[in-house]
DNA sequence: CTAATATTCAAGAGATCAATTGAATAATAG
DNA sequence: CTATTATTCAATTGATCTCTTGAATATTAG
Protein backbone atom coordinates (compact mmCIF):
# COMPACT_ATOMS: atom_id res chain seq x y z
CA UNK A 1 0.00 0.00 0.00
CA UNK A 2 1.09 3.27 -0.81
CA UNK A 3 2.58 5.58 1.97
CA UNK A 4 -0.08 8.26 1.45
CA UNK A 5 -3.17 5.51 1.49
CA UNK A 6 -1.73 4.70 4.98
CA UNK A 7 -1.40 7.68 6.00
CA UNK A 8 -5.25 8.21 5.14
CA UNK A 9 -6.23 5.37 7.17
CA UNK A 10 -4.33 6.46 10.02
CA UNK A 11 -6.00 9.78 10.17
CA UNK A 12 -9.24 8.43 9.80
CA UNK A 13 -8.61 6.12 12.43
CA UNK A 14 -7.89 8.91 14.65
CA UNK A 15 -10.39 10.46 13.22
CA UNK A 16 -13.29 7.81 14.48
CA UNK A 17 -12.08 8.76 18.24
CA UNK A 18 -12.77 12.60 17.56
CA UNK A 19 -16.02 10.96 16.26
CA UNK A 20 -16.85 9.60 19.64
CA UNK A 21 -16.76 12.87 20.97
CA UNK A 22 -18.83 14.47 18.66
CA UNK A 23 -22.05 13.89 20.69
CA UNK A 24 -23.39 16.35 23.31
CA UNK A 25 -25.38 13.24 25.12
CA UNK A 26 -22.01 11.33 25.21
CA UNK A 27 -19.93 14.19 26.39
CA UNK A 28 -22.50 14.29 29.49
CA UNK A 29 -21.94 10.53 30.04
CA UNK A 30 -18.64 11.15 29.97
CA UNK A 31 -19.12 13.75 32.25
CA UNK A 32 -20.76 11.85 34.47
CA UNK A 33 -18.15 8.77 34.36
CA UNK A 34 -15.65 11.09 35.30
CA UNK A 35 -16.83 11.44 39.01
CA UNK A 36 -16.52 7.38 39.31
CA UNK A 37 -17.27 4.14 37.53
CA UNK A 38 -21.72 4.09 36.78
CA UNK A 39 -23.66 1.47 35.39
CA UNK A 40 -26.14 1.94 32.45
CA UNK A 41 -29.46 2.44 34.11
CA UNK A 42 -27.58 4.92 36.36
CA UNK A 43 -26.49 6.58 33.53
CA UNK A 44 -29.38 6.43 31.74
CA UNK A 45 -31.45 8.31 34.73
CA UNK A 46 -28.85 10.78 35.01
CA UNK A 47 -28.81 11.79 32.07
CA UNK A 48 -32.47 11.52 31.02
CA UNK A 49 -32.25 9.00 28.45
CA UNK A 50 -33.30 5.72 27.23
CA UNK A 51 -31.63 2.74 28.68
CA UNK A 52 -31.21 1.21 24.93
CA UNK A 53 -29.99 5.06 23.56
CA UNK A 54 -27.52 4.96 27.13
CA UNK A 55 -26.23 1.68 26.12
CA UNK A 56 -25.65 2.30 22.31
CA UNK A 57 -23.89 5.25 23.21
CA UNK A 58 -21.60 3.60 25.40
CA UNK A 59 -20.61 0.84 22.65
CA UNK A 60 -20.04 4.01 20.94
CA UNK A 61 -17.34 5.14 23.56
CA UNK A 62 -16.23 1.63 24.33
CA UNK A 63 -15.12 1.18 20.51
CA UNK A 64 -13.08 4.07 20.22
CA UNK A 65 -11.34 3.24 23.52
CA UNK A 66 -12.99 5.77 25.64
CA UNK A 67 -14.46 3.80 28.38
CA UNK A 68 -14.64 0.02 29.58
CA UNK A 69 -16.88 -2.15 30.93
CA UNK A 70 -16.87 -4.45 33.96
CA UNK A 71 -19.68 -6.85 34.76
CA UNK A 72 -21.00 -7.58 37.72
CA UNK A 73 -23.88 -9.90 38.55
CA UNK A 74 -26.30 -8.84 36.28
CA UNK A 75 -25.05 -4.97 35.87
CA UNK A 76 -22.51 -3.70 33.61
CA UNK A 77 -20.52 -0.73 34.81
CA UNK A 78 -18.98 1.61 32.98
CA UNK A 79 -15.73 3.70 33.91
CA UNK A 80 -13.45 6.38 31.59
CA UNK A 81 -10.42 4.61 30.20
CA UNK A 82 -7.91 6.53 31.65
CA UNK A 83 -6.34 10.13 32.23
CA UNK A 84 -5.89 11.00 29.23
CA UNK A 85 -9.46 10.97 28.29
CA UNK A 86 -10.08 13.34 30.73
CA UNK A 87 -7.82 15.33 29.61
CA UNK A 88 -9.09 15.62 26.11
CA UNK A 89 -12.40 16.13 27.70
CA UNK A 90 -10.91 18.93 29.45
CA UNK A 91 -9.07 20.30 26.42
CA UNK A 92 -11.64 19.94 24.08
CA UNK A 93 -13.70 22.40 26.75
CA UNK A 94 -10.98 24.26 26.65
CA UNK A 95 -10.89 25.48 22.95
CA UNK A 96 -14.77 25.20 22.97
CA UNK A 97 -14.89 28.00 25.54
CA UNK A 98 -12.01 30.03 23.92
CA UNK A 99 -12.87 29.53 20.25
CA UNK A 100 -16.63 29.28 19.95
CA UNK A 101 -18.72 32.43 21.07
CA UNK A 102 -21.79 30.76 21.76
CA UNK A 103 -20.20 28.30 23.91
CA UNK A 104 -18.66 31.18 25.52
CA UNK A 105 -22.33 32.97 25.82
CA UNK A 106 -23.59 29.77 26.93
CA UNK A 107 -21.40 29.19 30.11
CA UNK A 108 -21.80 32.96 31.13
CA UNK A 109 -25.70 32.47 31.08
CA UNK A 110 -25.35 29.10 32.74
CA UNK A 111 -22.56 30.13 35.96
CA UNK A 112 -22.74 33.73 35.36
CA UNK A 113 -19.07 35.41 35.69
CA UNK A 114 -17.08 32.45 36.66
CA UNK A 115 -14.47 34.50 38.28
CA UNK A 116 -16.15 36.14 40.87
CA UNK A 117 -15.73 33.98 43.31
CA UNK A 118 -12.29 34.11 42.70
CA UNK A 119 -11.34 30.84 41.53
CA UNK A 120 -8.19 29.06 42.71
CA UNK A 121 -5.68 27.39 40.55
CA UNK A 122 -4.75 23.73 40.97
CA UNK A 123 -1.24 24.08 41.60
CA UNK A 124 -1.35 27.19 44.05
CA UNK A 125 -4.24 25.09 46.16
CA UNK A 126 -1.55 22.14 45.89
CA UNK A 127 1.58 24.26 47.82
CA UNK A 128 -0.91 26.33 49.81
CA UNK A 129 -2.20 22.95 51.15
CA UNK A 130 0.81 21.63 51.72
CA UNK A 131 1.70 24.28 53.93
CA UNK A 132 -1.35 23.81 55.92
CA UNK A 133 -2.95 26.98 55.31
CA UNK A 134 -6.32 26.15 53.63
CA UNK A 135 -9.48 23.46 54.02
CA UNK A 136 -9.94 21.96 51.20
CA UNK A 137 -13.91 20.62 50.81
CA UNK A 138 -15.16 17.77 48.57
CA UNK A 139 -18.89 19.07 48.41
CA UNK A 140 -19.79 16.19 46.22
CA UNK A 141 -22.59 12.99 47.10
CA UNK A 142 -20.50 10.49 49.10
CA UNK A 143 -20.14 7.98 46.88
CA UNK A 144 -18.58 10.25 44.29
CA UNK A 145 -15.93 11.33 47.63
CA UNK A 146 -15.21 7.79 47.67
CA UNK A 147 -14.28 6.80 43.77
CA UNK A 148 -11.49 8.89 44.04
CA UNK A 149 -10.74 12.67 46.07
CA UNK A 150 -8.24 15.18 46.20
CA UNK A 151 -5.95 13.95 48.74
CA UNK A 152 -6.53 15.74 51.90
CA UNK A 153 -9.86 16.75 51.39
CA UNK A 154 -12.64 16.07 53.82
CA UNK A 155 -16.04 15.25 52.32
CA UNK A 156 -18.87 17.74 53.39
CA UNK A 157 -21.83 17.15 50.76
CA UNK A 158 -23.65 20.46 50.22
CA UNK A 159 -26.94 19.73 52.21
CA UNK A 160 -24.61 18.61 55.12
CA UNK A 161 -22.32 22.05 55.10
CA UNK A 162 -25.01 23.50 57.88
CA UNK A 163 -24.21 20.55 60.25
CA UNK A 164 -20.46 20.71 59.50
CA UNK A 165 -20.00 24.22 60.25
CA UNK A 166 -19.37 23.89 63.89
CA UNK A 167 -16.33 21.68 63.13
CA UNK A 168 -14.55 24.11 60.44
CA UNK A 169 -11.68 25.87 61.48
CA UNK A 170 -12.58 30.00 61.33
CA UNK A 171 -8.92 30.80 60.96
CA UNK A 172 -8.03 28.83 57.94
CA UNK A 173 -9.03 29.52 54.14
CA UNK A 174 -11.59 27.32 52.84
CA UNK A 175 -11.49 25.67 48.94
CA UNK A 176 -14.42 24.28 47.92
CA UNK A 177 -14.13 21.68 44.56
CA UNK A 178 -16.76 19.73 43.17
CA UNK A 179 -17.95 17.35 39.91
CA UNK A 180 -16.34 20.42 37.11
CA UNK A 181 -16.68 23.52 35.57
CA UNK A 182 -20.04 23.22 34.86
CA UNK A 183 -20.99 21.86 38.09
CA UNK A 184 -22.51 24.38 40.73
CA UNK A 185 -21.86 23.27 43.93
CA UNK A 186 -19.01 25.05 45.10
CA UNK A 187 -20.52 27.88 43.93
CA UNK A 188 -23.33 27.65 46.32
CA UNK A 189 -20.54 26.13 48.95
CA UNK A 190 -18.31 28.95 48.97
CA UNK A 191 -21.51 31.77 49.18
CA UNK A 192 -22.63 30.07 52.15
CA UNK A 193 -19.14 29.88 53.74
CA UNK A 194 -18.55 33.55 53.17
CA UNK A 195 -21.97 34.57 54.29
CA UNK A 196 -20.92 33.00 57.78
CA UNK A 197 -17.90 34.70 58.09
CA UNK A 198 -15.51 32.23 56.19
CA UNK A 199 -12.83 33.07 53.87
CA UNK A 200 -14.25 30.91 51.55
CA UNK A 201 -12.95 30.10 47.65
CA UNK A 202 -13.62 27.79 44.99
CA UNK A 203 -11.03 25.34 42.84
CA UNK A 204 -11.15 26.76 39.37
CA UNK A 205 -12.04 23.10 38.45
CA UNK A 206 -13.19 20.10 39.77
CA UNK A 207 -12.07 16.82 40.43
CA UNK A 208 -11.79 15.15 37.17
CA UNK A 209 -9.41 17.78 35.64
CA UNK A 210 -7.71 17.37 39.30
CA UNK A 211 -6.94 13.95 38.00
CA UNK A 212 -6.57 14.37 34.42
CA UNK A 213 -3.28 16.93 35.67
CA UNK A 214 -1.81 13.99 37.73
CA UNK A 215 -2.11 15.84 40.74
CA UNK A 216 -2.43 13.41 43.61
CA UNK A 217 -6.00 11.38 44.48
CA UNK A 218 -6.97 9.38 46.84
CA UNK A 219 -9.96 6.87 47.59
CA UNK A 220 -11.13 4.67 44.93
CA UNK A 221 -8.91 2.35 45.36
CA UNK A 222 -5.55 3.64 44.06
CA UNK A 223 -3.68 6.10 46.06
CA UNK A 224 -1.31 7.85 43.84
CA UNK A 225 1.08 10.45 44.07
CA UNK B 1 -35.13 28.04 30.39
CA UNK B 2 -34.40 25.03 32.45
CA UNK B 3 -30.96 24.61 34.37
CA UNK B 4 -30.49 20.63 32.58
CA UNK B 5 -31.65 22.46 29.08
CA UNK B 6 -29.02 25.11 28.80
CA UNK B 7 -26.65 22.31 30.14
CA UNK B 8 -27.58 20.01 27.34
CA UNK B 9 -26.89 22.91 24.47
CA UNK B 10 -24.10 23.77 26.34
CA UNK B 11 -22.34 20.00 25.16
CA UNK B 12 -24.21 20.09 21.96
CA UNK B 13 -22.44 23.27 21.39
CA UNK B 14 -19.14 21.72 22.55
CA UNK B 15 -19.82 18.38 20.61
CA UNK B 16 -19.81 20.63 17.33
CA UNK B 17 -16.14 21.06 18.34
CA UNK B 18 -15.76 17.59 18.44
CA UNK B 19 -17.55 17.08 15.43
CA UNK B 20 -14.99 19.21 13.28
CA UNK B 21 -12.29 16.64 14.18
CA UNK B 22 -14.13 13.78 13.09
CA UNK B 23 -13.22 14.04 9.68
CA UNK B 24 -9.52 11.78 8.23
CA UNK B 25 -9.50 15.20 6.04
CA UNK B 26 -9.76 17.63 8.19
CA UNK B 27 -7.25 16.04 10.47
CA UNK B 28 -4.94 15.96 7.43
CA UNK B 29 -5.60 19.86 6.62
CA UNK B 30 -4.87 20.60 10.09
CA UNK B 31 -1.66 19.12 9.91
CA UNK B 32 -0.68 20.92 7.34
CA UNK B 33 -1.64 24.02 8.41
CA UNK B 34 0.13 23.26 11.79
CA UNK B 35 3.32 23.58 10.03
CA UNK B 36 2.29 27.70 8.83
CA UNK B 37 -0.43 28.76 7.15
CA UNK B 38 -1.25 27.72 3.47
CA UNK B 39 -4.21 29.29 0.87
CA UNK B 40 -7.14 26.77 -0.25
CA UNK B 41 -5.46 25.26 -3.35
CA UNK B 42 -1.93 24.60 -1.96
CA UNK B 43 -4.25 22.79 0.52
CA UNK B 44 -5.79 21.13 -1.78
CA UNK B 45 -3.13 20.09 -3.96
CA UNK B 46 -1.08 18.72 -0.64
CA UNK B 47 -4.45 16.43 0.49
CA UNK B 48 -4.92 15.45 -2.91
CA UNK B 49 -8.48 16.72 -2.62
CA UNK B 50 -10.63 18.79 -5.30
CA UNK B 51 -10.53 22.18 -4.59
CA UNK B 52 -14.27 22.86 -3.36
CA UNK B 53 -14.29 19.93 -1.03
CA UNK B 54 -11.20 21.34 0.47
CA UNK B 55 -12.69 24.60 1.02
CA UNK B 56 -15.82 23.01 2.29
CA UNK B 57 -13.75 21.17 4.76
CA UNK B 58 -12.00 24.92 6.08
CA UNK B 59 -15.81 26.25 6.37
CA UNK B 60 -16.64 23.46 8.89
CA UNK B 61 -13.18 23.97 10.41
CA UNK B 62 -13.88 27.79 10.59
CA UNK B 63 -17.40 27.67 11.99
CA UNK B 64 -15.71 25.20 14.78
CA UNK B 65 -13.77 28.41 15.42
CA UNK B 66 -9.99 26.11 14.70
CA UNK B 67 -9.19 27.79 12.01
CA UNK B 68 -9.16 31.52 10.24
CA UNK B 69 -8.94 32.96 7.49
CA UNK B 70 -6.85 35.87 6.16
CA UNK B 71 -7.79 37.22 2.61
CA UNK B 72 -4.30 38.72 0.54
CA UNK B 73 -5.94 39.92 -3.40
CA UNK B 74 -7.66 37.03 -5.08
CA UNK B 75 -6.14 33.96 -2.17
CA UNK B 76 -7.68 33.27 0.95
CA UNK B 77 -4.63 31.91 3.42
CA UNK B 78 -5.40 30.03 6.07
CA UNK B 79 -3.97 29.18 9.76
CA UNK B 80 -4.51 27.37 12.80
CA UNK B 81 -6.37 29.68 15.58
CA UNK B 82 -4.58 28.90 18.18
CA UNK B 83 -1.78 26.99 20.57
CA UNK B 84 -4.90 25.65 22.44
CA UNK B 85 -6.14 23.91 19.12
CA UNK B 86 -2.50 22.14 18.35
CA UNK B 87 -2.77 20.53 21.70
CA UNK B 88 -5.70 19.63 21.42
CA UNK B 89 -4.98 18.15 18.22
CA UNK B 90 -1.42 16.54 19.50
CA UNK B 91 -4.17 15.34 22.97
CA UNK B 92 -6.37 13.40 20.62
CA UNK B 93 -3.33 11.61 18.77
CA UNK B 94 -2.20 10.28 21.54
CA UNK B 95 -5.54 8.94 23.20
CA UNK B 96 -6.16 6.92 19.56
CA UNK B 97 -2.68 5.24 19.71
CA UNK B 98 -2.96 4.93 23.39
CA UNK B 99 -6.42 3.31 23.23
CA UNK B 100 -7.04 2.23 19.97
CA UNK B 101 -4.98 -1.04 18.96
CA UNK B 102 -6.04 -0.29 15.27
CA UNK B 103 -4.52 3.14 15.76
CA UNK B 104 -1.65 1.69 16.83
CA UNK B 105 -0.81 -1.26 14.47
CA UNK B 106 -0.87 1.21 11.58
CA UNK B 107 1.59 3.74 13.14
CA UNK B 108 4.17 0.85 13.73
CA UNK B 109 3.64 -0.26 10.13
CA UNK B 110 3.76 3.41 9.39
CA UNK B 111 7.38 4.28 11.09
CA UNK B 112 8.17 1.09 12.02
CA UNK B 113 10.00 1.11 16.12
CA UNK B 114 9.32 4.87 16.58
CA UNK B 115 11.81 4.38 19.65
CA UNK B 116 14.76 2.86 17.82
CA UNK B 117 16.12 5.93 16.85
CA UNK B 118 16.18 7.03 20.46
CA UNK B 119 13.53 9.97 20.59
CA UNK B 120 14.29 12.98 22.82
CA UNK B 121 12.16 14.65 24.66
CA UNK B 122 11.49 18.25 24.18
CA UNK B 123 12.26 18.90 27.54
CA UNK B 124 15.50 17.22 27.77
CA UNK B 125 16.37 19.25 23.96
CA UNK B 126 15.95 22.76 25.40
CA UNK B 127 17.97 21.89 28.85
CA UNK B 128 20.78 20.82 26.55
CA UNK B 129 20.43 22.81 23.59
CA UNK B 130 20.60 25.96 26.44
CA UNK B 131 24.34 23.90 27.58
CA UNK B 132 25.42 24.32 24.07
CA UNK B 133 25.76 20.64 23.57
CA UNK B 134 23.52 20.14 20.63
CA UNK B 135 23.28 21.24 17.16
CA UNK B 136 18.99 21.26 16.51
CA UNK B 137 18.43 20.99 12.97
CA UNK B 138 15.14 21.60 11.53
CA UNK B 139 15.15 19.48 8.08
CA UNK B 140 11.63 20.89 6.59
CA UNK B 141 11.35 22.66 3.60
CA UNK B 142 12.13 26.51 3.85
CA UNK B 143 9.15 28.31 3.60
CA UNK B 144 7.75 25.86 6.42
CA UNK B 145 11.19 26.95 8.69
CA UNK B 146 10.54 30.56 7.56
CA UNK B 147 6.92 30.22 9.61
CA UNK B 148 7.90 29.50 12.62
CA UNK B 149 10.80 27.33 13.96
CA UNK B 150 12.38 25.62 17.52
CA UNK B 151 14.28 28.80 18.54
CA UNK B 152 18.14 28.02 17.67
CA UNK B 153 17.57 25.25 15.35
CA UNK B 154 19.19 25.55 12.04
CA UNK B 155 17.05 25.01 8.64
CA UNK B 156 19.08 22.39 6.46
CA UNK B 157 16.44 20.97 4.28
CA UNK B 158 16.63 17.05 3.88
CA UNK B 159 17.70 17.13 0.20
CA UNK B 160 20.62 20.00 1.16
CA UNK B 161 21.97 17.78 4.32
CA UNK B 162 24.91 16.07 2.07
CA UNK B 163 26.17 19.74 1.44
CA UNK B 164 25.93 20.73 4.49
CA UNK B 165 27.51 18.25 7.01
CA UNK B 166 31.32 20.26 5.59
CA UNK B 167 29.55 23.07 8.23
CA UNK B 168 28.34 20.78 11.35
CA UNK B 169 30.68 20.08 13.76
CA UNK B 170 31.61 16.80 14.46
CA UNK B 171 31.74 16.71 18.38
CA UNK B 172 28.51 18.22 19.37
CA UNK B 173 25.59 15.48 19.10
CA UNK B 174 22.63 16.40 16.60
CA UNK B 175 19.06 16.55 17.29
CA UNK B 176 17.26 16.94 14.05
CA UNK B 177 12.58 17.38 13.82
CA UNK B 178 10.75 17.91 11.00
CA UNK B 179 6.72 17.76 10.87
CA UNK B 180 5.30 15.95 13.00
CA UNK B 181 5.08 12.25 15.09
CA UNK B 182 4.02 10.84 11.65
CA UNK B 183 6.57 12.64 9.15
CA UNK B 184 9.12 10.81 8.32
CA UNK B 185 11.81 13.38 7.55
CA UNK B 186 13.83 13.55 10.67
CA UNK B 187 14.22 9.64 10.45
CA UNK B 188 16.10 9.60 7.43
CA UNK B 189 18.18 13.08 8.22
CA UNK B 190 19.31 11.16 11.48
CA UNK B 191 19.79 7.85 9.81
CA UNK B 192 22.11 9.34 7.19
CA UNK B 193 24.09 11.16 9.63
CA UNK B 194 25.03 8.34 11.72
CA UNK B 195 26.04 6.52 9.25
CA UNK B 196 28.55 9.77 8.46
CA UNK B 197 29.80 9.20 11.73
CA UNK B 198 27.74 11.96 13.79
CA UNK B 199 26.04 11.06 16.90
CA UNK B 200 22.67 11.80 15.95
CA UNK B 201 19.26 11.74 17.41
CA UNK B 202 15.20 12.62 17.02
CA UNK B 203 13.25 15.01 18.55
CA UNK B 204 10.33 13.10 19.70
CA UNK B 205 7.61 15.20 18.14
CA UNK B 206 7.79 17.92 15.59
CA UNK B 207 7.66 21.57 15.37
CA UNK B 208 3.75 22.11 15.73
CA UNK B 209 3.55 20.19 18.96
CA UNK B 210 6.96 22.02 20.22
CA UNK B 211 4.51 25.26 19.72
CA UNK B 212 1.65 23.74 21.36
CA UNK B 213 3.39 22.94 24.18
CA UNK B 214 4.42 27.05 24.74
CA UNK B 215 8.05 26.21 24.15
CA UNK B 216 10.32 28.65 22.81
CA UNK B 217 9.67 29.25 19.03
CA UNK B 218 11.31 31.90 16.55
CA UNK B 219 10.07 33.00 12.96
CA UNK B 220 6.75 33.62 11.63
CA UNK B 221 6.71 37.53 12.49
CA UNK B 222 6.54 36.33 16.40
CA UNK B 223 9.32 35.71 18.65
CA UNK B 224 7.79 34.08 21.83
CA UNK B 225 9.37 33.12 25.18
C1' DC C 1 -38.07 -23.77 36.80
C1' DT C 2 -40.30 -19.06 36.49
C1' DA C 3 -40.37 -14.20 37.03
C1' DA C 4 -37.97 -10.01 37.27
C1' DT C 5 -34.17 -7.03 36.15
C1' DA C 6 -30.20 -5.15 33.49
C1' DT C 7 -28.26 -4.87 29.27
C1' DT C 8 -27.73 -5.53 24.48
C1' DC C 9 -29.27 -6.32 19.78
C1' DA C 10 -31.84 -5.30 15.46
C1' DA C 11 -34.64 -2.73 12.42
C1' DG C 12 -36.45 1.58 10.79
C1' DA C 13 -37.44 6.79 10.21
C1' DG C 14 -35.43 11.23 10.10
C1' DA C 15 -31.48 14.13 10.33
C1' DT C 16 -26.86 15.22 9.23
C1' DC C 17 -22.51 14.64 6.70
C1' DA C 18 -19.20 13.90 2.69
C1' DA C 19 -17.93 14.23 -1.95
C1' DT C 20 -19.14 15.64 -6.69
C1' DT C 21 -20.59 18.78 -10.06
C1' DG C 22 -21.40 23.07 -12.09
C1' DA C 23 -22.23 27.75 -11.44
C1' DA C 24 -21.43 32.29 -8.99
C1' DT C 25 -18.37 35.69 -6.99
C1' DA C 26 -14.16 38.34 -6.38
C1' DA C 27 -9.69 39.97 -7.57
C1' DT C 28 -6.11 40.57 -10.89
C1' DA C 29 -3.60 40.81 -15.51
C1' DG C 30 -3.56 42.32 -20.03
C1' DC D 1 -13.52 45.72 -20.62
C1' DT D 2 -12.32 40.74 -21.01
C1' DA D 3 -10.03 36.68 -19.68
C1' DT D 4 -7.98 34.27 -15.99
C1' DT D 5 -7.46 32.56 -11.45
C1' DA D 6 -8.87 31.56 -6.60
C1' DT D 7 -12.50 30.72 -3.83
C1' DT D 8 -17.12 29.98 -2.47
C1' DC D 9 -21.92 28.62 -3.11
C1' DA D 10 -25.77 25.46 -4.25
C1' DA D 11 -27.80 21.22 -5.43
C1' DT D 12 -27.49 16.31 -5.47
C1' DT D 13 -26.44 11.51 -4.15
C1' DG D 14 -25.01 8.08 -1.08
C1' DA D 15 -23.35 7.19 3.43
C1' DT D 16 -23.48 7.67 8.36
C1' DC D 17 -25.54 9.03 12.81
C1' DT D 18 -29.33 9.42 16.27
C1' DC D 19 -33.19 8.01 18.53
C1' DT D 20 -37.13 4.99 19.07
C1' DT D 21 -39.32 0.65 19.42
C1' DG D 22 -39.59 -4.04 20.47
C1' DA D 23 -37.37 -8.24 21.01
C1' DA D 24 -33.35 -11.15 22.62
C1' DT D 25 -29.92 -12.42 26.10
C1' DA D 26 -27.99 -12.98 30.63
C1' DT D 27 -28.16 -12.95 35.55
C1' DT D 28 -30.39 -13.23 39.92
C1' DA D 29 -34.39 -14.01 43.26
C1' DG D 30 -37.91 -16.88 44.75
Amino acid sequence: MSTDAVKGELYQSIARVAQAFASGNRLQLLEFLAQGERSVDQLAALAGMTVANTSQHLQALRQAGLVAPRKDGQRVYYSVAGNDVLALCAGLRRVAEARVAEVERLVRDFIGHRDDLEPIRAEELLERAKKGLITVLDVRPPEEYAAGHVRGAINVPLDRLEGYLAKLPRKREVVAYCRGPYCLMSFEAVLKLRKRGWKARRLENGFPEWKAAGLPVAGGGTETA
